[in-house]
RNA sequence: GGCGCGUUCGUCUAUCGGUUUAGGACGCGGCCCUCUCAAGGCCGAAAGACGGGUUCGACUCCCGUACGCGCUGCCA
């Protein structure tokens, strides 16, 4: 029997770096199996459910390269699908709950009280076998030795999500369940629920919580807990995924960068840990600069212009041969791309902009004739690159008996207006003369003396 | 409170009874490189929660305690 298994989210109005990571490793198995990944919106909570907080999930998994073989195209609820096992929305799978509810009401595995229908639960503990936590023995709690039962459908006619999660997996065919330890103390209900309907439950893979780095469950409105953070403030998709892998579980082998055709490769059950993770914000951070290195050069461009673009720097308005050689000066320098805009912006501004501080300490009166100095030999360069532009700039300190440095910093101030930034020689040339020479000018009238 | 799961450097992890002075990575500190900021190179500090067993031998197996997380809802 083939693999099928699923990510079930429920669109609280953006996908959850936790519920990502669930995702990526259902993905990670149906793909390692030869095996289909179901997607399925459980979106019964009609009041907070919106087609924009659907959407947003869609948009992260497709963000991070996750295609799931079934389910919704698009976040409306009652729009087309891919697949033979739809609805893939709770919302639109009211008659299958409910012809369910009735078989187990016919048989008395079911009875209403209250208005409300319960199901009898056994009375006695539950073993099962789950993929990653081994054998799981659940005793029955105090409250339960009272009263085993538990609400499947409430008393307006909602169904309530064991019910409904149990009924969809069913149908849907799914034969593996990987999902948050949160869930694994519903399983013995979820069992239940499946041997009342007369088929054996799907194999249950229970994985590990991310936390806070304090320790606290990762949850809502909790920093960095949303995937559109990293969609925005400009990480790479591939970075983010490399990561969250590394998070409860491990190739085991001192490898921590591996492709998303390596992980489908290695990715297995029961290598994955038991206990749960905290989220190391400085370690993606390090990873997506690395990974920022090692892009190719048209990607790396894309990436830039998309982010410059985001900042609201149009970089169609400079030729192409100039965008991409100032973007090269950047290569290597960023943690993520939503640094770029201010470390590159002032190749593609009208004016620049100083940094008061560094103005103060930069632009005094002794600086004045070093940069006449520096500006003349610089308009005598025929050559314009890197290579001679730093020859003459401390040749010129060498004449003017000061280190290369005091001409280092007000020139970089002057073109950029910053005190730090791209190798300083290179992004002369990627200015060239002409505007080099320009901003020098300016520079020189706004110091004093 | 009850039930379940977990516990190796600050963090992510390797180790699946002896090959280990417990390895790697991030972060941190130092040095080097250097036009700034990064990157890179080198070096360093840093861990088996605690207590009992089992065993010739335990981080690794068992029990207890502590701590953490989860579930305990007519939320999902």
């Amino acid at each position: 029997m083939s693999v099928r298994v699923r990510f079930a989210p429920s669109p609280t109005g953006y996908l959850h770096i936790g519920g990502a990571r669930t995702a990526l490793f259902n993905w990670l198995y149906a793909r390692h199996c030869g095996g289909k990944l179901v997607l399925r919106i459980e979106d019964t909570d009609a009041a907070r459910n919106t087609q924009e907080a659907t959407d947003a999930i869609l948009n992260g998994l497709r963000w991070l390269g996750l295609a799931w073989d079934e389910g919704p195209l698009t976040g409306d609820a009652t729009g087309a699908g891919r697949g033979d096992r739809g609805p893939y929305f709770q919302s639109q799978r009211r008659e299958n709950y409910q012809r369910r509810v009735e078989a187990l009401l016919q048989h008395d595995l079911a009875y209403e009280r209250d208005g409300a229908i319960r199901f009898r639960m056994r009375r006695e503990a539950t073993v099962f076998e789950d993929l990653i936590v081994g054998e799981v023995r659940r005793e029955l709690t105090d409250r339960e030795q009272e009263d085993p039962d538990f609400v499947i459908v409430r008393s307006d006619g909602q169904p309530v999500f064991h019910l409904t999660n149990v009924v969809d997996d069913l149908e849907m065919g799914i034969t593996h369940v990987i999902r948050g330890e949160d869930h694994l103390s519903n399983t013995p209900k979820h069992i239940a629920l499946f041997e009342a309907f007369g088929v054996p439950a799907p194999k249950y893979a229970h994985i590990p919580l991310i936390l806070n780095p304090n320790g606290s469950k990762m949850s809502k409105r909790d920093e960095g807990a949303s995937l559109q953070t990293y969609v925005e403030e400009g990480y790479a998709p591939e970075a983010v995924l490399n990561y969250l892998c590394l998070l409860g579980w491990s190739p085991k082998d001192n490898q921590e960068f591996l492709n998303a055709d390596e992980l489908v490769e290695r990715f297995d059950l029961p290598q994955v840990l038991r206990h749960n993770a905290r989220f190391d914000l400085a370690k993606l951070q390090w990873m997506n600069g690395q990974y920022l290195a090692r892009l190719n050069d048209d990607r790396f461009h894309e990436l830039c212009v998309h982010a410059l673009g985001r900042a609201g720097i149009d970089t169609n308005r400079f030729p192409v041969a100039y965008v991409k050689a100032a973007l090269d000066t950047c290569r290597g320098k960023l943690k993520t791309f939503s640094e770029l805009p201010g470390y590159a912006g002032f190749y593609f501004a009208d004016a620049v902009e100083y940094d008061p501080e560094a103005a103060r300490t930069q632009f005094v009166a002794e600086a004045r004739p070093r940069l006449l100095r520096l500006r003349e030999a610089y308009a005598g360069l025929g050559d314009f690159n890197a290579g001679m532009l730093e020859a003459q700039l401390k040749n010129t300190a060498g004449e003017l008996g000061v280190k290369a440095g005091v001409l280092v910093h007000p020139v970089r101030l002057a073109c950029t207006g910053k005190t730090s930034g791209p190798s300083l020689y290179h992004l002369l040339e990627v200015l060239g003369k002409a505007r080099v020479l320009e901003l020098l000018d300016r520079a020189l009238a706004a110091i004093p003396g």
